[in-house]
DNA sequence: CTGAAAGCGCTTACAG
DNA sequence: CTGAAAGCGCTTACAG
């Protein structure tokens, strides 16, 4: 590997000036700067990251905290990992991936080594363990997610309480008078993972205003606990529609209608809430609540390299709702 | 953030004392150790990462390049991913991932930039385009897939080929004289996916041994074009069993022999090759041979951490076929 | 058992 | 328009 001394050797000049050639911080004459660049291109020079990193405090590297939850379906998670990585390169950034468990650890040993400009947090809890640790730590931090004090942090998520109103204005205006609603299982409302309650709770008040009653179920995560769970609640036929948040189980769910001979929307209207990735994935043929993880995402990583690029620049960090729409695949009626 | 120099004054001693006491180099009295310790412990002291990697030329970051193709389904690629990123921080290392459409052009960055002491690359083809890159860069790389030329690498793979084998002995034993094979989509095959041919070529192979009829198809990997190919093929009635080598093509499979009223095994013996983690997603019932990614992801990182513990090793890089295994969930009669 | 100093490869005020 | 030099925060021979 060759170093900005050998560049600046070959091309007759000195370090300083190689440097701001790369950088363009100051005008070079085009003769020098010709030479310069076909030294570059000889030597194949590339700056050495470390090196840059220690003399501008800058690492041009993003710290991605994954967290994946034995009470959650995992391969949601991909689809907002690859637009968050997309979206970095495009800005120069790059992504360390951070999977272990303690995450307030690895946050602690990240902020100070200085091995990345910023984070981003995914799947934020209400009293999220690495929130207190992103209070300390100089580097700014976006979050994917909603806590308890988002204050301080640019926060964003869909907006879950639009989301469960919006469902349950679908299918009202469709008649519906009995609906099942299933949830994430009961252990994600515990461990404070407030998507779940706040598209429960406006779900059930929309459904109040309208005079909807409602069967509502933690649902499972895991089979074969998914289709018997299914099977049970189909048995007790509690209502002409179905309302799903749950991944686990409106992935399962399309096989178990088939084995019980139920046809969507003739005996049963069902919606649900999830990505349209995720939908295709799973060839699911319900009208759902677009859960957009690729805008959310990309929305993370704008706001981050904002403040990466002018930490000085305090703006208002914001708060951000994405506002759901539906998909409506036509299995309501 | 505070430097080596404040733990230094703090305690009273010299950089290079903290520095030893901290690496274990060389032998500290006990007092002085106990000194550094507690100015460590109060001052939150963690070594600026740039400016070690800057003096010992090694950065503790693992390159882990994950490719998505149009033609393969996305949920599998998370079984490798993991695994890595775990096995990576028990070693010590973190992982940068990254998963631009333009490997050999990102190898290139990162290896001149001295970013990361090695290289996993995950979905490795027949001729892929970055191993030329890999060829001349310092650092060393491990691969899960097979390349045509191997040599100078620790790669790792199912053996597809018994998988091939071991599957079609399972279904003759069992009386099986005709048999539908689906493979990758065409497209896997041209791109070099080396799975889908030596997985293919082999069953075919063991097949005319058995003196067995297979009728073969390339399977779609994207809804609805999988669903009208499964019933298509379902339709001609070609067989009293089925081999599966595509993820979307069996993760269907369920809710489409549901709605046919095919019963398995009775009506029809079917067996895959798919990871546990990847069966209990999509709750398939099949039998299959186990494609063990957490153990191909967890291997490569094993001989990756060996070489670069130690450069000079020019220990024989290691070719690994991972015998295949069968879960038998009872598909097949 | 410990310290002073060189060096890793960059960037950027300071000077001309 | 360009150069010499200090400095970023570590590690590690060299010396004692």
């Amino acid at each position: 590997m060759s170093t900005i001394e050998d560049v600046a050797r070959r091309a007759g000049v000195s370090r300083s000036t190689v440097s701001y050639a790369l950088s363009g911080k100051r005008t070079i004459s085009r003769e020098t700067r010709e030479r310069i660049e076909t030294a570059i291109a000889e030597l194949r020079f590339t700056p050495n990251a470390g090196a840059r990193a220690l003399a501008t405090s800058q690492t041009m590297v993003i710290g991605l905290f994954v967290q994946f939850f034995e009470d959650e379906f995992s391969p949601a998670m991909l689809q907002y990992v690859l637009p968050i990585s997309d979206a970095a390169r495009e800005a120069g950034y790059d992504i360390l991936m951070i999977t272990e468990d303690n995450g307030p650890k690895a946050l602690e040993r990240l902020s100070s080594s200085e091995m990345v400009d910023g984070v981003i947090l995914l799947n934020v809890a209400y009293d999220d363990q690495r929130l207190p640790v992103m209070r300390k730590m100089r580097q700014p931090g976006s979050m994917v997610g909603l806590p308890r004090e988002p204050d301080g942090f640019d926060v964003f998520d869909l907006d879950f309480a639009a989301s469960g109103r919006l469902l349950m204005d679908h299918l009202a205006q469709r008649g519906h008078r009995e609906v099942i609603l299933i949830t994430p299982r009961e252990h994600v409302f515990e461990r404070g993972g407030a998507y779940a309650w706040r598209f429960r709770d406006s779900a059930l008040q929309q459904a109040a205003t309208y005079g909807i009653r409602v069967h509502s179920f933690f649902g499972e995560t895991q089979q074969p606990a998914v289709n018997r769970q299914l099977n049970e609640i189909l048995d007790a036929q509690l209502g002409s529609a179905m309302i799903i948040h749950n991944d686990a189980m409106i992935a399962a769910l399309p096989s178990v209608l088939y084995s019980r001979g139920i046809r969507v929307p003739d005996d049963l209207s069902v919606v649900g809430i999830f990505s349209e990735d995720f939908g295709r994935i799973f060839s699911l043929p319900f009208t759902a609540v677009e859960t957009s993880p690729d805008k959310l995402g990309r929305n993370a990583v704008q706001a981050l390299v904002r403040r990466m690029l002018d930490p000085k620049d305090a703006e208002a960090p914001t708060l951000e709702f994405i506002a759901p729409t539906i998909m409506d695949r036509g299995s309501t009626r």
